[in-house]
RNA sequence: GCCGAAGUAGCUCAGCUGGUAGAGCAGCUGAUUUGUAAUCAGCUGGUCGGGGGUUCGAGUCCCUUCUUCGGCUCCA
């Protein structure tokens, strides 16, 4: 007998060889039926494995991310088969579960398909699903496997074979398919009950553009038809808040092919927010005790030798403009440091000046490659909400805490509630990549892991997303539709004083080298509103939003009272609004309030000008009764006050 | 940068196997003076992304280039 732990804590015995899904139907048939993989001793397994020692169990069913892996990757599986049926001679390259689905990667061995051929695809998938074929699991000699997919002259499962040590390899089979794989799956295929393949596109094998290109499609599969509908109506949903859709019916910013790709206009509403968010920012640094700076847009090439930044990035950026006469080459800046580490050395600091934290919106320009480019969220020229700290080796982890305060008041000002730290250190095998000494590197990587700690932060560790001078903490925010961006971002970085000699003087009255703490909330502005757009939809916060309230006159006879309570509204109250006074209908003003998602309409008739009130409209709700003009005022203001006071 | 798809009026889109470019909205002009998501009528607006080619004739076919979209790779 064999002791078998519960998540609730339960102990119960079973026979030795006994299968999780077996244990699963002792405590009741509908959750054997629920049971997709099990975890076992923190190991997922095939539900259908033998337990044969002592273990913790916890029964993973589609509630458990782990147990939806399970289900994606078993789905890889059954298309995988689909294809080999559709399309004999086609190679698999790898099938993994995402994180809202799975894809393969196949070689369709000079057979073209198309996104017209995925519904085929899906029929072809359902049919197998429906025979509900159990999936096998074999161990096998590497000599076998190898035989196995030579004789299908796979060459990309043989290359990943190499890799692979004799005695840990496995076969699944399901149906007449199978693939080399470590598991786990379903127990059998008819747990797959909606399938929907969402996308086709190309993809290198390994990774590599060296390597040949695979065909990769995506898809999703779900136990309930039901499930699938809601997700593609979060898809539909996702459409709608598009940044780039909103951006231009909102008339916030604009492409221009002749101004360049990558290099967004900001139309006068967009300008003004963005304006707001950084008034909202200097306000909260000030509160900090930033002091701004500012640099300039260029800057020698001798300063990027410097910073070490020309060596790594120096042929992947806009390439350096020359002064006419003596041929001086200068960048487009790609960050701002180097810049405020100049400001630092203007003059001699001493222990007692540390913090020094210089604050600067600086516009950057960094070569993004064609096509990387995606709406605001990466562009080529962009502005930050940077600021670098200069500390004592002892201010370090104090101020980051103080950092990260700010972030998160940032975040709760927006209605950004759902976000995890990502502390990204550097690639474990490969050192040689990053500059800076060893010590400095595990001095930074404490400092970061401990703030977190201490902030009580929400953590993953990332080994690999290091910057290339120092461990960071990003901010992954999780908007809305529950997708992640990766946001505001805090570095370490004992690597650029040391490049620029920076000093102060201390009590010993020795010199002694600051740190660096590289800041920027928002990351890019563009950036965060381009995610902020979408986490609204476009319904901002309402200090944020361009304009708070329309004024719409119901016939031109009320005209002189709109304008009058705009300018009441605007010169007492500080409300941002306009009036509509064309000669439209009352119906097609308030349509195009609406559709401009202006928070609060205020209908103005004979009636309310003869009351020396206002009819007010919430966007998305209406009507909402006759008020008076500073009532309105009052509630506008009331509610700024709630969102702004955290 | 690489693979694939797409570019038609300011916006959203139609335009079949090649035969004189269309609609709705927006804009302009006029009528109407309106009560909570589109009042009516008229008008303007396009070298069909750019450049080459095939053809008697190209939005439509071919080549090339640019941009956008979906991915891959990248992200100081």
């Amino acid at each position: 007998m064999i002791k078998v732990t519960l998540p609730d804590g339960s102990l119960r015995e079973y026979a030795k060889g006994t299968t999780s899904l077996e244990v699963a139907r002792s405590i009741s048939e509908g959750l054997a039926r629920n049971v997709l993989s099990a975890k076992v001793n923190g190991q997922v397994i095939d539900a259908s494995r033998p337990l044969n020692e002592d273990c913790t169990l916890q029964l993973l069913t589609w509630n458990d991310t782990d147990g939806k892996s399970t289900m994606w990757h078993s789905s890889a599986h059954l298309m995988a088969e689909a294809l080999e049926a559709l399309y004999p001679g086609t190679k698999f390259g790898i099938g993994p579960a995402i994180e809202n689905g799975f894809y393969y990667d196949v070689d369709f061995n000079g057979q073209s398909i198309s996104s017209d051929d995925l519904p085929k695809i899906e029929q072809k998938m359902l049919e197998l699903a429906k025979t509900n074929s159990v999936y096998i699991r074999k161990e096998i000699s590497k000599n076998e496997a190898i035989a196995y997919f030579r004789e299908k002259k796979d060459q990309y499962k043989l290359e990943l074979l190499e890799g692979l040590e004799d005695g840990q390899i496995t076969f699944y089979s399901q149906g007449n398919f199978t693939d080399l794989c470590r598991g786990p799956h379903l127990p059998d295929t008819s747990f797959i009950k909606a399938i929907k393949l969402t996308a086709l596109a190309g993809a290198y094998w390994r990774g590599d553009e060296k390597n040949k290109m695979l065909t990769r499609i995506y898809g999703i599969t779900f136990p309930k038809e039901k499930e699938l509908k809601e997700y593609l109506h979060l898809l539909e949903e996702a459409k709608k808040r598009d940044h780039r859709k909103l951006g231009k019916e909102l008339e916030l910013f604009h492409f221009s092919e002749k101004v360049g790709m990558g290099l967004p206009l900001w139309l006068p509403k967009g300008a003004a927010l963005r304006e707001r968010l950084i008034d909202f920012m200097k306000k909260a640094q000030q509160q900090a005790g930033y002091l701004p700076v500012v640099s300039p847009h260029i800057g020698n090439k001798n300063l990027y030798i410097t910073s070490g930044h020309y060596e790594k990035y120096g042929k992947d950026s806009f390439q350096p403009i020359a002064t006419p006469q003596e041929g001086e080459e200068f960048f487009l800046k790609p960050m701002n440091c180097p810049h405020h580490c100049e400001i630092y050395k203007s003059s001699p600091r001493s222990y007692k000046d540390l913090p020094l934290r210089l604050a600067e919106f600086g516009t950057v320009y960094r070569y993004e490659q064609s096509g990387e480019l995606h709406g605001l969220t990466r562009v080529r020229g962009f502005t930050q909400d940077d600021a670098h700290l200069f500390c004592r080796p002892d201010q370090v982890k104090e101020e980051f805490c103080k950092v990260i305060d700010l972030v998160l008041y940032v975040f709760k000002a927006l209605d950004f509630h759902d976000y995890t730290a990502q502390v990204s250190l550097r690639d474990k095998e490969n050192h040689e990549k990053y500059i800076g000494d060893e010590a400095n590197w595990t001095l930074a990587e404490q400092a970061i892991i401990e703030s977190a700690q201490e902030k009580g932060l929400k953590t993953v560790v990332e080994y690999g997303e290091a910057a290339f001078y120092g461990p960071k903490l990003d901010f992954m925010i999780k908007d809305a539709l529950g997708r992640k961006w990766q946001l505001g971002t805090i570095q370490v970085d004992y690597n650029l004083p040391e490049r620029f000699q920076l000093e102060y003087t201390g009590s010993d009255n020795q010199k002694h080298r600051p740190v660096m703490i590289h800041r920027a909330p928002f990351g890019s502005l563009e950036r965060f509103i381009g995610v902020l757009i979408e986490h609204c939809a476009g319904n901002f916060p309402l200090w944020l939003t361009p304009e708070q309230v329309a004024i719409l006159s119901v016939s031109e006879k009320s005209n002189a009272y709109v304008e009058q309570v705009l300018e009441q509204l605007q010169k007492n109250y500080d409300i941002r609004g306009y009036a509509d006074l064309r000669n439209e209908s009352i119906g097609k003003k308030i349509r195009e309030a609406e559709l401009k998602k202006i928070p609060f309409m205020l209908i103005i008739g004979e009636k309310e000008a003869l009351a020396q009130k206002v009819a007010v409209r919430i966007h998305g709700k209406g009507d909402a009764g006759i008020i008076e003009i500073n009532d309105f005022a009052a509630m506008v203001n009331k509610e700024i006050e709630n969102d702004l006071s955290i």
